[in-house]
DNA sequence: CTCCTGCTGACACGACTGTTTCAGTACGAG
DNA sequence: CTCGTACTGAAACAGTCGTGTCAGCAGGAG
């Protein structure tokens, strides 16, 4: 589909790794070109060169922090016996403490392509929902997987994961969040009626 | 407590207020004086006389959507008949249109405190999820409301709710949303054993 | 050797940033 | 009237921003 570079160049992407892991600690609001030229031993001319125009690094930076993410929750498809099962696998992952600055890289990505629909941020936080309830989807057994109330089930599953992130980033509080995050994964194993 | 300003200067209010109409449809991310002076016809000079800087600016503009935030829930206190009730209300409110603005700037409030602890944004995300789980608590029937499975109960709430919204403020698909917020109120009316 | 492609350094441009300085004006209190 | 408080305008400060320009280097292909 989008074939803007087969080879991305051994050099850029070694940048954009070392840029990534920058944006990973500094943030990606107020991220200019001159200090992360510096951080990872490269100039502003350089990256100017490699990535067009500082859009098209953030861009670069966003779309990698979502092969981190597809990475995690892609396995699940096939690793997953059910749709609570899945959302304890992925709790797991987004409770632990070496995913934070992921996550909060995400978070950041997420309401900023909320409030400013175009440029470098356009459509990140729409296509993270559709990645998620897909994978989802798939985790679901056939006969709820296409009905509606299979979609309200992983829209609930999606919804609660991602508030409950929200409380752990802010809060730090793992054991109140697990606990919720438990009890609802026993209530999608036996949930109410519609 | 914080007794900084007893009497905010009937200029600086009626001025706060513009300002806070302009930030809620440009975001606070890349506001900077010039622009939002020259948008609430005033300059930069009286914003810095009256707030002191541009982080007293931005503090004022978050205290200013707090206030928005707690006249929409305290009210349930005394409204709503338990936490399920709460959590119903709560989401029209959330899924009105006309809130949408408010939302988005809570979304972008909240990453950023989360990236940046430090400066204006400096615990904006903690004390809303406080905030919020007071007033769910406030919604709970006594022999619950001092349990551990009280606090697990409407952090869970209060996740589905965060959640949902970020979906809802993602995809505008209300009806998918809603619908899932109210297979959790149905949950959280005849929950399952913890 | 030459040429060409990928990468890099040094520097300057104009625009914009938060902030400061110096100057006021309007107005109620005494 | 005088004074002090609250507010405002114009201009400039030093700094950073993204970006463009002109040059030059390495190294493989012919």
């Amino acid at each position: 589909m989008t074939a803007k570079e087969p080879t991305p160049s051994a050099r850029k992407t070694e940048l954009l790794e070392a840029a990534y892991a920058y944006a990973l600690q500094h943030g990606l609001a107020d991220l200019s070109l001159r200090p992360v030229a510096a951080a990872i031993g490269s100039s502003p001319r350089v990256l100017m060169f490699l990535f067009g125009n500082k859009d098209g690094l953030v861009k670069a930076l966003l779309a990698r922090a979502r092969v981190d993410e597809l990475a995690m929750i892609e396995p699940l498809q096939s690793s997953a016996t059910g749709l609570p099962d899945a959302v304890s696998q992925v709790w797991t992952w987004l409770a632990a403490e070496e995913h934070r600055p992921l996550l909060r890289l995400w978070a950041e990505a997420y309401a900023r392509s909320l409030v400013e629909p175009d440029g470098a941020w356009a459509g990140f936080a729409e296509s993270t929902v559709n990645d998620w309830l897909a994978v989802f989807a798939a985790c679901q057994p056939e006969p709820e997987r296409t009905t509606d109330r299979g979609l309200t089930l992983r829209t609930l599953a999606l919804a609660t994961l991602r508030g409950a992130l929200l409380d752990l980033l802010a809060t730090g509080d793992a054991e109140r969040v697990a606990a919720a995050v438990e009890l609802q994964v026993a209530a999608l194993g036996s949930p109410v009626e519609s």
